[in-house]
DNA sequence: ATATATTTTTAGGCTAATCTAAATTTATAT
DNA sequence: ATATAAATTTAGATTAGCCTAAAAATATAT
């Protein structure tokens, strides 16, 4: 079985390799994972030797498809346990990642299986994210950013791009939470800023709030 | 904050506390943990070092306030997460200990806090098994043996001194289940072995197995 | 095209938790 | 009371995961 470690390794490549087609590089690792960059080579040159990621000297990473399956049952297993915290103990969204870091680990499918029955097999996590299946299959969205919206276009927020605490702790106070209704009244060309009408109430919102928001576009 | 394996040495001595008043030894603590008694010595100087255990060479160890503190906390979220398992998830009472193994370590108090109101603050786990609350204060439980009843007295079913797989099944095959009223028709001289009335059904159990049930009398 | 900067790797070490084998201490039995 | 057995500790190694400092490879800028 994979370690703690070798899971974390696992799940950070495949989390960056979302923003990074072409593969992951040594310093990227060592910056998201908070260690050194001699450090990853050295684990990088294990999770080859094992089959889990394809790595040659000086080259970016890429993860194998058994170093795929790893990391996509650890991120489902983490979001189905974000679902848990949420729903069942009534955290809220800011709350849970910590808690879902150390829940994500724990060893067994049968487990996770029974969650996800227990809590209506649910497709997002409470920050939208899609929750794999079982099988690794993830239920691809055509959300957008809401910067992509034009003046006068409607949509409703499905999820954020950046969920730290600070920006989902922002949201929690400008009263946004997935499922709002928003119309895009006007965009500043200056700062690229929009006055938004949110669930009936006008807020302006800084270019930087509007790219991490998701959302589908309603017709 | 104590290490997963500093967390299991302790959560250790404090088991086999429980049957031994006087401390517990090297060699009983290596084989409950699985490990060898020279890294037992190692890890009790270290635990003593840091205040959790009283050590002295070649003497039997015990835990100090700390130590009993860290233990008992671990005991709850063990128990608690049991609980969990088989009354949420419906898991049966032999299939949970490995995975409440690796859940009792997940580090928030806040997490297990909720997790009890949750699941409508039990006082005991599905073995019978007191749950400490949260400043470690364990309801005291006046249960005693199977083997203790004489012949024509009533009691019930409160709980398991052996906790193995293989007895709970054992348990589960006989249809035997936490609350059962019994009462003791027979105590055979010859091997100690016992005719019972359980929930109406006569059923001869070994010594063995009414040492490891603990009831409640029926005045 | 070459010097400089950046990235990555190598080399050598550290710590926590484990091991085996040998030495020491304590317990037991005659 | 002393020999033997059992339990415990010490000494010296190992592995996973991490580090720093130096070397090597790649990328960038003039």
């Amino acid at each position: 079985m994979a370690s703690f470690t070798v899971e974390n390794y696992l799940k950070a490549i495949y989390s960056l390799s979302r923003s990074n087609e072409t593969g992951v590089s040594t310093n990227a690792l060592a910056d998201h994972l908070g260690t050194k960059a001699a450090t990853i080579t050295d684990m990088l040159k294990k999770l080859n030797a094992n089959g889990l990621v394809h790595y040659k000297k000086y080259q970016a990473t890429t993860l194998t498809d058994k170093g795929i399956e790893i990391a996509l049952n650890i991120v489902r297993k983490h979001r189905l346990w974000e679902v848990f915290l949420v729903e069942k103990l009534d955290f809220k969204w800011d709350e849970v990642h910590d808690m879902a870091e150390e829940l994500e680990h724990i060893d067994s499918n049968e487990l996770i299986d029974r969650l996800e029955r227990f809590l209506d097999n649910p497709k997002f996590d409470p920050h939208g994210d899609p929750i794999p299946d079982k099988n690794g299959v993830i239920e691809r969205r055509d959300q957008i950013q809401l910067t992509e919206l034009k003046v006068g276009q409607k949509g409703y927020v499905t999820g954020v791009k950046d969920s730290s605490k600070e920006f989902l702790q922002y949201l929690d106070n400008q009263n946004i939470e997935l499922g709002n209704e928003l119309l895009v009244k006007d965009i500043f060309d200056y700062d690229k800023s929009r006055v938004l009408i949110i669930e009936g109430q006008e807020t302006t919102f800084s270019q930087q709030v509007c790219k991490n928001l998701y959302v589908n576009i309603i017709e």
